[in-house]
DNA sequence: TTTTTATGTTACCATATGGTTAATTAACCA
DNA sequence: TGGTTAATTAACCATATGGTAACATAAAAA
């Protein structure tokens, strides 16, 4: 697998699990198993899981006596972002947001890795 | 892995050598031995990147005699955005960007699975 | 027809992913 | 001490990923 930080965050994202945990934790620090609790999956593959998020640094690990709260930490999501964004003049082949599209050209962006 | 399609292209976008060969393609139509060419990597593996590509609907396949050109279609991308986009709040938490958090409170986006 | 070019398929390998059960650690409570 | 709760580790399994080498196919060029 590529370790650097960008695909390490593309990755963590491509699981529905773990953007639903995301998700989740935009309301506030959670526990592993307030977490959990959504889902039809054992304790360890949840584990699993939030592993592959906190290599991605899209969560900290916090303690809470025999707690390990979970909070979300999005900066990884802005390289995302910026990795999309030039892409937006392509997405709608029609150009009925002609603005955006000018306003791309103007700032000169252009889809290139190691990003953006 | 995840069938659905939001995972299918994120898993698609989280190698270095598919991004580069994805904004490759936004300067037009290229062939396998085109987009090739940068990379260290033999035919069967630029093979398999262009199938996943493929299977993420991040490009279509053409013919044109003994070529195979391939053509970036962006489309996918527009549901990485609108999944990253209610998080914008969340990456910069000094909130320097203070209009575009407001606007997203105004326009009461959350982030949510299956998506934004 | 033969050769070259462009690309794909097959078979194989090592490692990663995503899940399980069983056992273990860590901290609190009685 | 002993028991309960919270979470992780260990061991295992099936499948996917990312690569290779060797071979096969398709179309153009000589």
């Amino acid at each position: 697998m590529s370790t650097d930080p960008l695909s390490l965050t593309l990755s963590a994202l491509a699981h529905p699990a773990r953007r639903s945990m995301l998700a989740t934790l935009t309301t506030g620090e959670l526990t592993v198993s307030e977490l959990a609790a959504p889902f039809d999956m054992t304790g360890p593959a949840v584990t699993k899981h939030l592993k592959v998020l906190e290599r991605a640094g899209l969560i900290e690990r916090l303690r809470d006596a025999q707690r390990r709260p979970c909070r979300l930490r999005a900066k990884p999501l802005k390289d995302v972002f910026l990795l999309i964004r030039p892409y937006q003049k392509f997405w709608d082949e029609s150009f009925d947001r002609l603005e955006e599209y000018l306003a791309e050209q103007a700032d000169g962006s252009q889809p290139t890795e190691q990003n953006g």
